[in-house]
DNA sequence: TTCTTTAAGGAGAATGATTCTTATTTAGTA
DNA sequence: TACTAAATAAGAATCATTCTCCTTAAAGAA
């Protein structure tokens, strides 16, 4: 289902930015693609409809949704940056073949490894956030 | 501790691979510094003794170790690439204000995991590893 | 011990990813 | 409608990694 422009709209400007169409549609285009995707999937993806854009722009808008939690940025063992369109705790399925990275969510999983962490004491560390890398092989790829 | 270059020598020719001075003392560096440095990190420490190593060479050691399973890549969010010493499965402490990344192993962890993911079915999907990402702060950063 | 062979390393260029700088454009407010 | 500060465009600069070609050397055979 896809992000209304509305939506998008709301959601950047509720975080106090202003709104440009560059940054409506890096984020849709983060939406529609769907696949962590680097700066220049979502450079390439965009360029279809906004033939100017500029890559600067790109990396700058990226940045700045990421430094207000409209999205997020995805760990690889790269020299790659990739961007996640889903905020929300979720975990993900790496395959080491290739650069393919799955969503996954369970609350389950959530809850157990919640339940875990209450009880575990971390000196010097104020713990935020438990992301689960499911590493393995997709047949697809 | 230490490990003795005997140790690592013995390693590096079980993996059936020539063992040159460069390659011990890349792989001396990483369980030395055991703070999953960077490639430029490893080059820096290195030549202190080796002050004429290439960069292309620490890559392409790097390369070859991991592909040796000797070390392994860690999974970063940044465009840098990072190495583990530390082959055995473990998980690691993100900290989201610098790039601290700190080892984090428990077995009871490991074993409520791994009772989690068998019962579990991935589809299409030959799992391999499952690795925590423990997101937080820590306070000395 | 010496010689040979093939793999590894050195040096630096090339490539790709990201950041920076400056001038222009524009979103949002008055 | 006008104004201002922020955002964008364009391209240069920087940084991380890979590639190419020539030289060196590890390891094994003789």
């Amino acid at each position: 289902m896809k992000t209304s422009i509305e939506h998008i709209r709301d959601k950047i400007s509720k975080k106090g930015l202003k709104v440009t169409p560059q940054r409506i549609c890096i984020l849709e285009a983060i939406y529609d693609l769907d696949n962590h995707p680097t700066a220049d999937n979502i450079t390439e993806y965009i360029r279809e409809t906004h033939p100017n854009i500029a890559t600067g722009t790109v990396y700058k808008v990226l940045e700045t949704l990421v430094e207000n939690n409209l999205i997020k940025k995805v760990k690889t063992d790269r020299d790659i940056m990739r961007y996640d369109g889903i905020i929300e705790a979720h975990h993900h399925l790496y395959c080491s073949e290739c650069d393919l990275i799955e969503d996954y969510m369970d609350h389950e999983l959530d809850e157990l490894l919640k339940d875990y962490f209450k009880k575990k004491k971390f000196p010097g560390f104020k713990l935020e956030d438990i992301v689960v890398q499911i590493r393995g092989t997709f047949d697809k790829c």
